[in-house]
DNA sequence: CTGGGTGCAAACCCTTTGCAATTCG
DNA sequence: CGAATTGCAAAGGGTTTGCACCCAG
């Protein structure tokens, strides 16, 4: 339940950055900052305004079309598969594997419950080394 | 951690700032920004500079005297018991809860190793509203 | 046409750093 | 006394915002 929503906040008009920016997330699976977005963006000569890619991230965000971290105090963003998942993470390339973790699902529900905590979200995210940056 | 690799540990002299600083710390043991710990202590007539509370900080965290989380791109320390666990933090009022999760930590390993990654770590904490701001 | 979208630059927040003054040991 | 430590303020990242201009619908 995704396709459309029509709310009267968010009329989303189509414009050149937008389009470039969407195209942009839907040729890779990994995370990128904003910055890395914008500055990718300005090398294929779609430049925009770094303002812009923000706001349209956030929006995009807020929508959930994009998947947000918050990796050591700058974000990063991804087009996102709907359901609930974890990531994976490869701390130098970006390369992102994506996870389900349904025992942690309900590890978090019964701890959450345990100690008289509501309205829980949690935050996974594994960081390490991928098989190809290993070895170089 | 044996005096063996004590690098760059600094020799650590004591002053009113670092007394004071450690002395807040131990009183609570909930998670609280820098900016917040500064804040505190001016209000208590223990007023020290922003930066000194930055520099203690990090030094602390960076001696395992504390704990770091990063919460929506600032850090938030907390005065710290060894061993690795996680936390369960209430989103109004930062009472934390401190969770061990061995079901966790052997599910990253095997996720982890199944994807071919090494030297990986893992983030996860929760954030909720704990029982007494539920009431408010 | 008209209001949402964009760009630019200034503003913000959190954090770090350079450097002179201070203080512990 | 001398090195570690502090304070201030400026500098640095990342992100947001005010505002005039622009363009999709």
């Amino acid at each position: 339940m995704s396709a459309t929503e029509q709310r009267s906040a968010a009329p989303q008009r189509s414009t050149r950055q937008r389009r470039a920016l969407a195209a942009l997330l839907n040729e890779s699976d990994d995370f990128h900052s904003a910055q890395e977005i914008h500055e990718i963006l300005r090398e294929r000569g779609e430049a925009m305004g770094i303002a812009t890619v923000y706001r349209t991230l956030s929006s995009m965000a807020e929508a959930g079309d994009v998947d947000v971290l918050n990796h050591s105090g700058e974000a990063i963003y991804r087009r996102c598969s709907t359901e609930h998942h974890h990531h994976l993470v490869c701390r130098q390339c970006g390369r992102t594997v994506e996870i389900a973790g349904p025992a942690v699902e309900r590890w978090t529900q019964s701890v959450s419950r345990e100690h008289g905590f509501t309205d829980v979200s949690h935050s996974l995210e594994l960081f390490g080394l991928c098989p190809v940056c290993q070895q170089a």
